[in-house]
Parts: C-alpha cells; sequence; structure tokens
DNA sequence: CAATTTTCATTTGTCAGACAATTAAATGTA
DNA sequence: TACATTTAATTGTCTGACAAATGAAAATTG
C-alpha cells in the first residue's frame, strides 16, 4: 500500500484508495484489523487526522467499522445488504432529482426491472410475502389516508413484491429503483377513484402470486405501469395548463 | 440543521447526517456553497478537524465537492449517474464477494434484469450499441485471447446491451448486476469450445436487436443464462471432485 | 485609460501535540 | 477463585499553526 507524495493534495483521498483497494483485491480480509491510526500515519508519512479523513471516507461507504478502547481500531467491516441498502435509495433519490429524470423515465425503469422479478416472485412467494403484500393493499384502501401515507405503502407493497422473488441480489439492485419513485409519487395526488384502481391492481397481483401465475402478475404490472404514467401525465398536463392560463 | 452535543461520540457522523439530510430535503440546492469550515465549526460547536471529517464523509458519496482558494469551499453536488456507476459497482462487487453470493444466484439476478432491458433495447437500440456490441463478439472470437480480457468483453458487452435500452436508470441500477458478475465469471476457463458458444449466442442477440426482434433477444438471453451457469456448474463440480480425490 | 503584474485575504489541506473517553487486559485483593 | 482496580492502547476531539491554492483587489506600467 502506497502512496504519491508528491502531488500534495488530497492525500486523504490517496490513502483511502489504497485501503480500498486493499480490501477489493483481498489483501485485507473482512474483519481482519487495520493498523491504528498512530500506525497508518507513519506508514504513509502523513499526519494522524490526514489518516482519520481517509478512514472517515472509506466508514461513509461502510467498508469499515472503528471501535474505541485497548483492542479497537479499524476494521474491514463485512457489507451487508442491508446496509447497502440505504445508501442505495440516497444514492438513486438524489440521481434522480438532481438529473431531471422525468417521471416517464423513472417509471419505465421501476416497472421493467420490476417485471423481470414477477416470473421468480411468482415461483417463490412465501406466505410471508404475500401478508405484507395484503396488508398494504388494505392499508391503501383505508379513507382517511394522507397522500404522502399512500405512497409510503405504495413502496412497501413493492418491495415486498421483489423480495418474493427471493434474490438478494435483485433485491439490493431494485431497492433504489423502487424507493427513489416516492418523491416522484409524491406530486400525484391519489383521488378516490385512482386508489380504487391502484387497490385493484395490487390485489390482482397478489392474487396471481398466490396461484403462481407469473403471466397474470406480469401483465398487472404493465397495466400498473400505465396507469400510473397517466395519472402523473394528468399531473404534469394540469401543471402545463395553469402556466399557460397564467 | 442542528446536532445533538449531549451524545459526545461520533461528532462528525452526525454533522454528515444533517449535512446529507438538507440536501436530500432540498434546504441546500446543487451548486450551492456551505459555509466554510470554520464557520460550520461555530455553528456546531466543534473543531475544525471534526467538521473535516464529516465533509469527507460526505465527498466519500459525491454528495460535495471541495475547491481551494478564495472563493473555494465545499458546495452541493450535482450527482451524475457516470460518478454513481463507480460506487455502485465498488459496493455490488463487495456484497457478492463478502456474502459468498452463488455464482448461480447472482448469474440469475443479472439474466433477470438483462432481460428485462430486453424490449426496451430492441425496440431503440442505435447503431452505435450495435456496432459495441458486435466488435465486442469479435474481440470475444480472438485466438489468443486471456480468460481475464475475455470475461472483461463479456462485461463490456452486456453493458451495451443494457444501454441500449435508453433509460439512464436502467443503466445505473443495472451497472452493479453486470460489473459484480466479473470477478465470479474469472474463476471459469474458457475453452474455445465454450467461447464459440458464447460468441455464436452474442451474435444473435446483437441480430435480435437489429431487427427488433424482442423475443429472440429474451430467448437468447435465457439460454446464455443457463449455458453460463452450466459452465459455472462444471467447475463447481470439478473442484468438489478434485477435493474428495484429496 | 487599458493591460498587466503584484499583493492580499480567504479557504482548504496538512501537521504537531495534547487531552478526554472507552475498553479490554493485566494486576491486585479478599 | 471471584471481584475490584489499575493500566495501556486506541479512537474521538480540540487548539493552534503553517502551507498551498485561488480569485479579487490594488498597484504598476505601457
Amino acid at each position: 500500500m502506497k502512496i504519491d507524495p508528491k502531488s500534495p493534495a488530497d492525500l486523504s483521498a490517496q490513502i483511502a484508495k489504497a485501503i480500498r483497494d486493499a480490501i477489493m483485491s483481498g489483501d485485507l480480509l473482512v474483519d481482519e484489523r487495520l493498523p491504528s491510526e498512530a500506525e497508518l500515519a507513519d506508514q504513509f508519512n502523513v499526519s494522524r487526522p490526514t489518516v482519520r479523513e481517509a478512514l472517515k471516507r472509506l466508514g461513509a461507504q461502510s467498508l469499515i467499522r472503528t471501535q474505541r478502547g485497548a483492542t479497537g481500531g479499524a476494521f474491514v467491516n463485512r457489507l451487508r445488504f442491508e446496509d447497502a441498502y440505504g445508501q442505495q435509495i440516497t444514492t438513486s433519490t438524489l440521481l434522480l432529482s438532481m438529473n431531471d429524470v422525468s417521471f416517464a423515465v423513472a417509471c419505465e425503469a421501476r416497472y421493467a426491472l420490476e417485471r423481470a422479478c414477477a416470473p421468480l416472485a411468482a415461483a417463490r412467494r412465501s406466505a410471508d410475502h404475500l401478508a405484507t403484500m395484503r396488508a398494504e393493499a388494505h392499508r391503501q384502501s383505508q379513507p382517511g389516508l394522507t397522500d404522502e401515507a399512500f405512497c409510503a405503502s405504495d413502496v412497501a407493497f413493492h418491495r415486498a413484491l421483489v423480495d418474493a422473488a427471493g434474490n438478494p441480489v435483485i433485491s439490493y439492485q431494485l431497492a433504489g429503483a423502487v424507493e427513489a419513485m416516492q418523491p416522484l409519487m409524491n406530486m400525484i395526488t391519489f383521488t378516490a377513484r385512482s386508489r380504487e384502481r391502484i387497490v385493484q391492481l395490487h390485489s390482482r397481483i397478489a392474487d396471481g402470486l398466490e396461484n403462481h401465475d407469473a403471466e397474470a402478475v406480469d401483465i398487472t404490472l404493465a397495466e400498473l405501469a400505465s396507469y400510473t404514467n397517466e395519472l402523473a401525465q394528468a399531473v404534469i398536463d394540469a401543471r402545463a395548463a395553469a402556466r399557460d392560463a397564467q
């Protein structure tokens, strides 16, 4: 693990990269303890604050964890799917909001990927996943629900659908696509009528999964995708009209 | 933006969270300048090194960028898809290697998600994407190619396929799934025979896209998935046999 | 006056040294 | 042996300082 002392700026970034590479290449194994901050400072010929900045960078990516005390130090972290979800969702959400991704594009991505889960989910869905989906669909039919709570429940429903595929890699990859849609969905006002329609489609999806009927699920997802797009388009059109009238 | 001074540990994490929340909620806009480190230290009642650790955390997630000099400082970064790819790939790769994800599970995820792109890619593929795929397929048929180079070309081929769907959100989400497979693929020894088969399938995929034939692409991807699994299974079986013989 | 150079203030990057808080192991004690 | 105490190692934080970069303002020059 070496850094280039000639390029003086961003020493902490270089150190972080060196350690990250060591982790990625397998030079540092899971749960292995890194040298103490003082030792690292010696090795890299930098000061302890600089080492600490590097370690914080790695900590932000969940690549290491630190522990105080006599036997403490920085340890290579076993990156868990659950830990990675949060970052994935944060990043996806910001990507959508900062790059002016249209509702249509985000929606297309979400449903295209979700439909990829349909066959697996239909084959493997557990009673648990089904129960979650039914419960969320029921919650969505409650009259007093705010739009925001409705959206949150919608996300929970779709995450259960994704998780039903029983493949942690898929669940991880799709967490971002599903959750990042929530801010976009929040711009929609869900009337009683549209909620009813959505709940109906959700129920049909749950039915399809219960009957191991992948095709039914796929078709219903396609319907849901186009209906969601319709709703969003209505909002967009209404806003455009309001702006023109002004 | 407030932090809790009572819980003394991990002040820098709290500060990072406060700023991250401000970015996510829209309180801080893209390209907006944060207060200087000294000002932040005052505001949060901590020292400058602590503030710096927090900023490095945010920098590691590409949420901010910093600039030296008179008008420098930390700025809210416009998170670009290209910037996010790297992190996505790093995280996905580590997730697979650290959680003992089997080849079969990773492969299933990759092809399930790729097949979701098939209809979109068939409809929208540009000449550029096709050319990339043809070129990679041709490279894969070169005799002298190392297994590693073959895998790298395979990844490039599949990324072009994903990008052909013309949806940046999908490209981003799938970057991880596609690239993280490479270390797993690298354990396979690709014989001339198997390479020939794979190149053939790749060519069929390119043909399908050229003809806007989504179904052909889908079917070929399914074949490729099962063939890849076969190859991996053979490696796994051979290793098990070698271990038993020992 | 305009163009160029110089100076300067601001800000991040880095360093050195210090102390507090935490924690497990070593040590002492009943 | 069981329990309390001490100790050493380590991270977390602070203070103060200087270096390096950089744009803006001031001074200089044609």
